[in-house]
DNA sequence: GTGTTATACATTAGATTCTTATGCATAACT
DNA sequence: AGTTATGCATAAGAATCTAATGTATAACAC
């Protein structure tokens, strides 16, 4: 599990891209799906999944369907066309931020040797 | 600029960075580097950055020097032992993370190709 | 048949940390 | 003389996370 605070503001960016990658998908089957997918490092909290959700929504980039599973309820989020214009943005930004990052920290051993071309 | 949050939560993993590559700095220094190393991607404010040093120096992971420069004062900051062992931890995680957020974004195609079978 | 675990939503008090603004002061440039 | 750069710092408010709590249905084990 990573330190909190590394995780923190990167929630928008998961639930986005994990929207872009499949047609719909309820929170808890968010948690599951991203605790499955990082073995266990990242592991959300319904405490800041759900209100992120609800703000993804009032935002206009999710939109809802209820489904009734036998007496339960599941909440199915789905990409609006501005959210999947927000998820391309916001998944390009962190891929050039993680970038930014390992430059500037400097001392991340590349894991493949690559040999510069000028 | 990235959007705020995607930074948030990096700000010791950066100053920790920049201290253990460099003897020492001061906060002017640092926000000067990074805007300069970052080509103003990540521009840091000092109502974040002070706080942040002083919370590092109270967790013994810093300690300081005062440095005149004329009636000018500097404040250095560098890296106590424990500090340069943390610096190390934060700087993995970091490499670790964006490994993780990479697989699990997916925005990059993996290095072999899957056949996927229906 | 009942205790435990899993599923599924949600809210809240408190803590942390960032933004934005402000304040003070020296030095350099124009 | 006025603007920009250097250099520290704090503070009110906003945003967002943690940890706890609450409610309820369903599955499974024994």
């Amino acid at each position: 599990m990573y330190s909190n605070e590394l995780i923190k503001g990167t929630l928008r960016t998961i639930i986005l891209s994990l929207l872009s990658n499949s047609a719909q998908m309820y929170g808890y089957e968010i948690t599951k799906h991203v605790k499955e997918q990082t073995e266990g490092k990242i592991q959300l909290t319904e405490g800041a999944l759900y209100p992120t959700l609800h703000k993804l929504e009032a935002d206009g980039l999710l939109q809802t369907e209820v489904v009734s599973i036998g007496k339960r309820q599941r909440k199915y989020y789905r990409l609006t066309p501005l959210g999947a214009k927000e998820a391309h943005v916001r998944i390009a930004e962190f891929s050039d931020f993680a970038e930014t990052m390992r430059r500037l920290l400097g001392s991340i051993p590349p894991k493949t040797h690559i040999q510069w071309q000028p």
